[in-house]
DNA sequence: TTGTGTTGCGGAACCGGTTCCGCAACATTT
DNA sequence: AAATGTTGCGGAACCGGTTCCGCAACACAA
């Protein structure tokens, strides 16, 4: 199972290396020769290292994925968009976690580039000096999913929109009052995007808001469901800034014997499949996750080929009404 | 940013290529050297260029994993534990997805070996002649989580034991008249053991089983839920083959006003942690997929080291006994 | 026929490490 | 004091590709 080389090829063929190397890359041979290592090539299966290309060129098909997680189901859903376009165009994924550790996001930037990956995709939950600064550093292509910065090229979800067009909906249904169960401002997008785009609605209907603030597991949420029991009748809706957060609040609320949709309504934000499927169903936005890997992928290409990329690109969303939010009127 | 190359260390401590090379790879230096070189090594941050290590070395401190899907809990729960105890060891994970093609499981065993990963974990649902062959043919070690054969390093769970003694307890309680709801045989941990674990409890018992095939999605088991709605009163216990079957399964009850324990009790397996935050809460077996991840890992290194690893591995499994099934005694 | 351009190809250097070999300096044994 | 062993280090080859340069062969125009 010895590793075929170019000098083998070159070999058989009886031509040089530096003549295989162009038949390879397309520089220019003439008919005999490309027919005799057309065979030559094809018997021996033939593949070159690369390593040794890599080491030459100082470049490899690979992508860096910076994941702050690697079991969420955002996370899931655009790793794998990401890895069906990168397969497809004859790149690989190279997912790196960080384990939701801020440190490790500007330490693996560098050991990516390290590694020469070709680019990295980079799904972000805080965007901080040091991070501009290693990017600005490593001199690859950075692509950043979910959050936003001028300086680089971000693909991110309309949270504030969505945010604000489902909370209109459900002021338009008569909620008044309402809690409002968040994450920590640290993470742009969701803790303070999500959370303005719903305050905007409210404050504009003039309903009273109550926010509390959790993390995103879902033991977190649970005790805030039990919590939120005791004012079932003055409050009419839980909005909550994620499916999990509210699969947690719902829990809490069946724990204490309250009923949803009737005693009280609970929303939901993401667009998780088992949101669809539970009973009763969840009220959510759906966000295209996978969508949104591939597009990046996409995007990521273009970039390589030195082709133009809007900085900042919305991806679409979809309020999907279901049960667990009722209308009042 | 031009890369610091083992020639300018060389050259900045006075010394040649060979010694740096040594100093860094343990051989012998002698103490003036060797001071020197801590110096300049530090000063300049300079990093081996990997590529063309692993070109010398045809070796990479990368560990390829094949998954069968990105978007799975097992999956994602398994890479997690992966990842996590590669880092701590100084590997890396090079994840691969073959969006539940056989055929590109063997493809990429096939290219992960060109990419002279030092070993290759793979989370498996079938094993062909031909993965056998394409093991044997890469030389690499290669291990195998989920499903088990005798010529290749496996992690099992204990699929057969676990559906046993969960299947045993339901028959204790008194259910005699039950559904079973699993996949298609091609997968053996899951189609085959799971099921047979169930059918020797509820024979033993000499009770009544109806067997479904279905697939992993949960989609496809709604409707199945929905036409066991009918049987209600006949049954008394509907045994899913997956937590997300059971899912699926509930819901396609609910749709038909079913209540779940109170008309009929369902079943889960794998204990995916959202069993346990649904109302009701799900019955299920818990099997530590996190753990297992990291299990393989070390395992994976200590194959690295020439060490002596079993053959087989059983990983433990956990019931978790919760609302969705009734005691009828 | 001579001059100019094009095309195909081989040789050699290079990418950045590791390793083998041999030599010199010094330490140890007899 | 001579013989033997040990240690530290430099030089060169090697891993498997790519690329630059230059030469020869041939086609075509003048």
């Amino acid at each position: 199972m010895k590793q075929v080389t170019i000098k083998d090829i070159a070999e058989l063929a009886g031509v040089a290396k530096s003549t295989v190397s162009r038949y390879l890359n397309g520089g220019s041979v003439g008919k005999a020769t490309r027919e005799k290592l057309d065979r030559v090539i094809r018997d021996t299966n033939y593949e070159p290292n690369q390593f040794a290309q890599s080491l030459k060129s100082k470049q490899t098909k690979m992508i860096g994925v910076i994941v702050p997680r690697l079991d969420s189901y955002a996370a899931s859903r655009t790793m794998m968009g990401i890895d069906e376009q990168l397969t497809e165009r004859g790149y690989q994924m190279l997912v790196v976690n960080t384990a939701q550790q801020t440190e490790r996001e500007i330490e693996q930037l560098y050991n990516l580039a390290k590694q020469k990956v070709a680019g990295i995709i980079w799904l972000g939950t805080t965007v901080t000096e040091r991070h501009l600064e290693a990017i600005e550093a490593i001199q690859i292509p950075v692509l950043l999913i979910g959050q936003q910065h001028d300086n680089v090229h971000s693909l991110v979800y309309p949270d504030y929109d969505a945010a604000y067009a489902l909370g209109t909906r459900f002021t338009e249904w008569g909620h008044r009052n309402v809690v409002y169960v968040g994450v920590y401002e640290s993470d742009i997008a969701v803790g303070q995007a999500r959370r303005d785009g719903f305050l905007k609605a409210f404050q504009e209907s003039e309903s009273n808001v109550n926010i509390i603030q959790t993390t995103f597991k879902i033991e977190d949420a649970i005790p805030i469901g039990e919590q939120l029991a005791d004012e079932v009748g003055t409050i009419s809706l839980i909005v909550c800034a994620t499916d999990n957060i509210a699969l947690g609040v719902l829990k809490g609320l069946a724990n204490q014997g309250v009923s949803v949709p009737r005693d009280v309504s609970v929303s939901g934000f993401g667009g998780y499949d088992f949101t669809e499927v539970l009973h009763p169903s969840i009220t959510t936005v759906h966000l295209p996750y996978r969508r949104t890997g591939a597009k990046a992928a996409d995007m990521m290409l273009q970039l390589l080929h030195g082709e133009h990329v809007p900085m900042k690109t919305f991806t679409i969303f979809e309020l999907k009404v279901r049960e667990s939010v009722d209308k009042l009127n």
